[in-house]
DNA sequence: GCGGGTCAATACGGTGGCGTATAGATTGTC
DNA sequence: GACAATCTATACGCCACCGTATTGACCCGC
């Protein structure tokens, strides 16, 4: 037993960091080792073929995304209005993270071209919606309403990074907390 | 003067259609070529190279996805709640158009890693604002508001094919047609 | 101190794609 | 029928990348 060097764990990191910013297209074995500092060598030693590497990259983010968000979530007590404010709070900073967008946006755009990639994401949206329903439905009794709300608070969420329009002397940060209050009417 | 058996306009739809389909990366000159029926041989008659095909796609989009929409709601008289309405309409049934969806995710998706089209995302995304503004301003004092509701329009636009969850017993266009509703009161 | 586990370096063959060059083929116009 | 415009086919050199050896360095426990 040695000590790793560079372990598996560095190259999921290198290809988590690749695919937020260049989507599974820029995920390339030669690059990755570039980054590195190192040549592809051992990353065959730990991966069968960039297929399976790609698959233990989502593996990772997808608990990263959902499972730890809600845990924090619900390690303390907290009205259903405030969840959600902690919720989109947590959601916008996950942001600054540098790879939590990137790697959002990016699976969403892989999945659009890769049907297993697509079914994992329809695991995670449904996750991460009815954990919102159910805050929503604490005060909100009209159900499609309540799915409504969960559909443009999700898409508000995604929908921040991909809207590039400015909105004159208004700052983004202000539009958004705005547009959140009008949901928690 | 021969007529053109494949003429550049054909070579742009099937950018246009490998761009929606794949983004960026999956416009080949070869494969197009292939798609098409013919080598790549003429590809270099009407274009310098792969680089400057993807702008002349660009531009195509740009033209129908931004100019030829207002054109058409501005070319009846109506209110502004249902010129709104009109405007969701014609956006979901661009969807429909196989191409639609397709061009503006993926288009959006490149933005995030090319500042060229990022800047001109950036002009689209503001002139579709401010039309949906002075919309929403017709019957919405608060600026604020206003600016909220643009955006949580803006963003669910673009998210109805970007979330992938389900909504229980409703279906997705019931969901879409309350949200749009509720900015509307 | 040595054997085996954990990598790393290097070289190789193969594929797919880009852009260039060159030589036709087809179809108007005159 | 000659000419020119508009393509099309084919072949080439080049590069990036994949996946597969093969060999060797390093470190650990025994």
């Amino acid at each position: 037993m040695a000590t790793a060097k560079t372990p598996a764990d560095a190259w999921l990191d290198a290809g988590l960091t690749a695919l937020a910013e260049g989507g599974p297209e820029a995920v390339r074995v030669e690059r990755l080792a570039t980054a590195l500092g190192v040549t592809k060598g051992g990353f065959y030693w730990h991966f069968p073929d960039r297929t399976a590497f790609l698959e233990r990259v989502l593996d990772r983010w997808e608990h990263a995304a959902v499972e730890d968000v809600i845990a924090i979530l619900e390690s303390h007590p907290a009205d259903a209005r405030d969840r959600l404010r902690e919720l989109f709070g947590l959601a916008m900073s996950f942001v600054v993270s540098r790879e939590g967008a990137g790697v959002e946006l990016a699976v969403r755009d892989w999945a659009r071209r890769d049907t297993a990639v697509a079914a994992r994401l329809r695991g995670i949206d449904d996750r991460r919606m009815s954990y919102m329903r159910a805050l929503f439905a604490e005060f909100c009794d009209d159900e499609l309403d309540v799915e409504a709300r969960c559909l443009l608070a999700y898409s508000v969420f995604l929908g921040q990074h991909l809207v590039a329009a400015t909105h004159g002397d208004y700052a983004r940060a202000d539009v958004l907390h705005r547009a959140l209050e009008n949901l928690l009417t």
